[in-house]
DNA sequence: CGCGAACTTGATATTTGTCAACTAAGGTGG
DNA sequence: CCACCTTAGTTGACAAATATCAAGTTCGCG
């Protein structure tokens, strides 16, 4: 199963019409190279975007040179419907590390909203989860410290990345710099790199290079204030490898 | 028209049925005073709730007793899918006046995204429009100061209400209370009185009571750095009390 | 070998938060 | 009608968090 469908099916379970149009949907993929951007702000999309594998993220540049980053797209995570619905881009999409992406036609995703309900539902779903994202973000920028915010945007990437089985045993990697965090958090690179080492220092986080270690993942989350109600993890109906991570608790949502 | 019908009509034109479908859906409406909680992080809806008229807010309370934020509901606006979607509210949501609102049974929205598809991808836009918001709100938060993150607010609210008729002149009402204010933003009860007095100070925004008057939205917005691209605002098809308002500069989004 | 990108650290400046005190306005019970 | 609440707004003084500037270090790569 490709992980748009896997995706899917942890919201509701799709039928053997519904899973087949997805095979077909995602036929034709393509590689892109890391740091390319996949769309720019003001663009007018022709396809709806779709990232099978890899690290993205969405982004803006302001006026006065600054960016934002709001969101990250990991393998497994499919773009929302931004460029289905609205005519133009009001944010920039870019790739962190190689990505293999899909260029769905605007008329294919048209036919699944009206003829595959569940999979419109499925989609509104995963937009849905993006948006409760965007929500603890703007808590996390505005009532948490520097160190909080960023302890707490480690351990939501550890959950988030568990649920696609790229997390063992507390390891995992993440492709971002220094550089990329502060656009991310709203604060400036030295106080990231400062904030970084605070976590190390109290033994809340390890990392080398891109790998991330959290050594205990409870203390971090209370420190950092976090519960994973926000991310809507699911029944438990996505089977990765036939084995369920054992780190996820399910969540009767 | 309701103002339900309103906003879906603005993103896409709907049929005669579509219509007679919206104005059975909002058939039964219910006052709520102001300051009162709606629905609470915890709950389990039964209803998706939709705000006719009024002003409300979406929320979340930590740990620590602050209180962020997230989302400003107008007239007009309706209630996104969240409850619809997800078992489990993993916000609040309260009104700040007095407001009319519609409880809309699941089985109804689950008939409307099957058997409208029009209407579906309505409410799909209404929901990408929200987000298109918080994302700017994380920008604002991110990467602006504290004086230019309230006049950005100030700015989008003016553009947001003028869509729904509640601007006259450069004037309206904005029933937050500072304390709203600051929570919203991020920053401190006494810092923001201060940057609301350094705008008046700047004579970029009058304010008496929460009465709004902004004298030159061009330099409010250059001061700013807004653009209203991320509201997405229609091909004007929004038509109120037969005028459609002069100030909305008609984007062809 | 040298260069650039990312990371690190110290010193200092600026922004923002906290504490405390005070004013103004509205509501309520006597 | 007034005394007395409470809530919202305002201001000053000071503390804490965060930004900026500047100067390294480390490491991969041509």
């Amino acid at each position: 199963m490709n992980s748009l469908a896997q995706k899917l099916q942890s919201f509701e379970k799709l039928s053997e019409a519904d899973l087949a149009v997805l095979e077909n949907v995602i036929a034709k993929t393509r590689q892109v190279d890391a740091r390319q951007d996949l769309i720019e702000e003001g663009d007018v999309p022709t396809d709806v975007l779709l990232v099978l594998e890899g690290f993205a993220c969405r982004y803006k540049l302001l006026a006065n040179g600054r960016r934002h980053i709001f969101s990250y797209m990991i393998a497994g995570d499919f773009c929302d419907l931004h460029g289905f619905i609205f005519r133009t881009m009001d944010h920039s999409v870019a790739t962190l590390t190689t990505c293999t992406v899909v260029d769905i036609p605007r008329r294919t995703v048209l036919d699944l909203t009206e003829h595959h309900p569940r999979i419109a539902r499925g989609l509104m779903w995963s937009t849905l989860v993006d948006q409760a994202v965007l929500r603890e973000w703007l808590v996390n920028m505005g009532q948490r410290s520097a160190v909080e915010a960023t302890a707490h945007l480690l351990c939501e990437m550890l959950m988030r990345l568990e649920i696609v089985g790229l997390v063992s045993n507390g390891h995992y990697q993440l492709p971002l710099t220094q550089t990329d965090l502060a656009d991310t958090l709203g604060i400036s690179i030295v106080h990231t790199n400062r904030s970084l080492k605070a976590l190390r220092e109290a033994g809340l986080v390890e990392m080398i290079d891109k790998a991330v270690y959290i050594p205990n993942i409870e203390k971090l989350k209370a420190f950092s204030g976090f519960t994973a109600n926000y991310l809507h993890i699911g029944p438990g109906k996505v089977d990765i490898a036939g084995v369920r991570s054992r780190h996820v608790k399910t969540v009767t949502d």
